[in-house]
RNA sequence: GUGGCCGUAGUUCAACGGUAGAGCCCCAGAUUGUGAUUCUGGUUGUUGCGGGUUCGAGUCCCGUCGGUCACCCCA
């Protein structure tokens, strides 16, 4: 039994775990370099007040922030979209405009944990910095589409609920409600479908609005809006309008969208969101900057791995990747010790052509040395044995087996593991 | 920050307040140069941690840490 245990909410990536971590990386980097994203990164820790700028004071209470050595204070990043901005702000005359940026990393969160929340969680982040056009925002909702297809999602699995804040806020000029109470009322709409009614009429009346007025406000809010026009017009010409569903009782959150809101939503599974995002025009002007149009989303890897798990043509590519990611080319036999360092030699000049190779490094059995090749889903096995320099390669899948001289091997096995194995295992 | 449930071998789980166990895994042998199956034998524990009640605590009580689920929140 373990003394210690984790730190509360962080995770262990056993192999197993760290493959599938690996493959959620690799599909978004993937998706994310055939849109041309640029990868970037930033600092896990940055000075608590760049949070403090973004979201207010209220926001500390769930970050991981201490104090270093000099007594300053700092967070571990509970996101990347103030650095981001951080950064864009400080070189924005240096790169031309759209700058299309993604990034992979963690990102921590003094909360509690639970079902699709954990303290330390990894993140894929994609914005457009420089052009407040909805064409930009259309290019990240087709991103988000293709990300959750390429992990081989279908349409039966998700949807991207789309609104936009300007809605809301025309809504409460119309009304004459003063601008200082937009979160308040935003953070009513955002609660709306989970609390009852009542409750929602009730802190609606407390800000001197009717549910009426937003009943009705809403059902005139359909595709049909103006505002969401270009982003239709857009997606439909790609087709991926089929995957969007106007909502505007999406709000996202925190104050600081300020267009276009979405979010990646499980149709399944009851799950929280799997992404989200918006526009965020005036980050960086609040960050101290000169203003820059930004538009971006978050998938985080929590829910995405809940997701994945449920969804049984997700988890064929999962272990598709798992066994491909473990999978030995070749395992050396050693028969006979006095010609271990012959086996050696050649398990070196494998490696070298780029053979995938493994070996017992102490004298076994002969029967140990295949299990083991068996058990490490290795697609040859050569014995090396007192007939060197012949050895016998045996092709594990086909369960075929031929002489042939040692310095033979590379050439071959190379030149076998172009073509697909016959057998079950995948090579 | 709040609350429910949970924490026993590597793992999945048993054990009325009375000697801590089983399946699987792992290791060895049957089988000294070929993967399966089977059989035989074997290793494995501060019962998360710390207190308390009791003649006696894995079991009951308190605290704490972790897990899990929900609330809060969700950038």
């Amino acid at each position: 039994m373990a003394t210690f245990q984790t730190v509360k909410g962080f995770r262990d990536f056993y192999p197993e775990d760290c493959v599938l971590r690996n493959y959620i990386f690799d599909v978004w980097r993937r998706v994310a370099r055939r849109y041309a994203l640029s990868e970037y990164e930033a600092p896990i820790v940055e000075f608590t007040d760049l949070y403090r700028k973004k979201s207010g004071d209220e926001i500390t209470g769930q970050l991981f922030c201490f104090e270093d050595k000099k007594g300053r204070e700092i967070s571990l990043r509970p996101e990347v979209t103030p650095s981001l901005a951080r950064m864009a702000t400080a070189r924005q005359r240096h790169y031309g405009k759209p700058m299309k940026w993604f990034q992979i990393g963690s990102c921590f969160r003094y909360e509690e944990p639970q079902k699709g929340r954990t303290r330390e969680f990894n993140q894929f982040n994609a914005d457009i910095i420089g052009d407040a056009a909805a064409s930009a925002d259309a290019e990240l909702i087709a991103l988000a589409i293709d990300v959750m297809l390429e992990f081989g999602m279908s349409k039966e699995d998700f949807v991207i609920r789309l609104s936009d804040r300007r809605l809301w806020t025309h809504f409460l000029e119309e009304i004459h409600i003063g601008v200082e109470k937009t979160p308040a009322f935003l953070q009513i709409i955002d609660r709306m479908e989970k609390v009852p009614e009542s409750v929602t009429a009730d802190k609606l009346q407390a800000l001197g609005i009717t549910l009426d007025q937003v009943k009705a406000f809403m059902s005139s809010a359909s595709e049909s809006h103006p505002v969401f026009a270009p982003l239709q017009e857009n997606l439909s010409a790609r087709g991926l309008w089929t995957y969007v569903k106007v909502d505007p009782g999406i709000v996202r959150g925190l104050a600081y969208y300020t267009g276009t809101v979405f979010e990646v939503f499980d149709l399944k599974h009851g799950l929280r969101a799997v992404a989200g995002g918006g526009r965020y025009d005036n980050l960086c002007g609040l960050l101290g900057g000169n203003d820059l149009p930004c538009t971006g989303f978050a998938m985080g890897d929590v829910v995405l791995g809940e997701m994945l798990k449920q969804t049984p043509h997700a988890q064929m590519a999962i272990t598709d990747f798992m066994l491909k990611s473990f999978a030995l080319d070749a395992y050396i036999i050693v028969a006979d010790e006095s010609v271990r360092h012959h086996a050696l030699a050649s398990v070196q000049a494998l490696r070298s052509a780029g053979v995938r190779t493994d070996y017992g490094f102490n004298p076994q059995k002969v029967g140990k040395q295949f299990q083991a090749a068996e058990d490490k889903k290795a697609r040859y096995a050569v014995l090396f044995g007192s007939e060197y320099p012949q050895v016998e390669v045996k092709d594990l899948t086909a369960r075929t087996q031929k002489p042939m001289k040692a310095d033979e091997l590379s050439g071959f096995i190379l030149e076998q593991i172009q073509r697909p194995a016959l057998g079950p295992l995948i090579a």
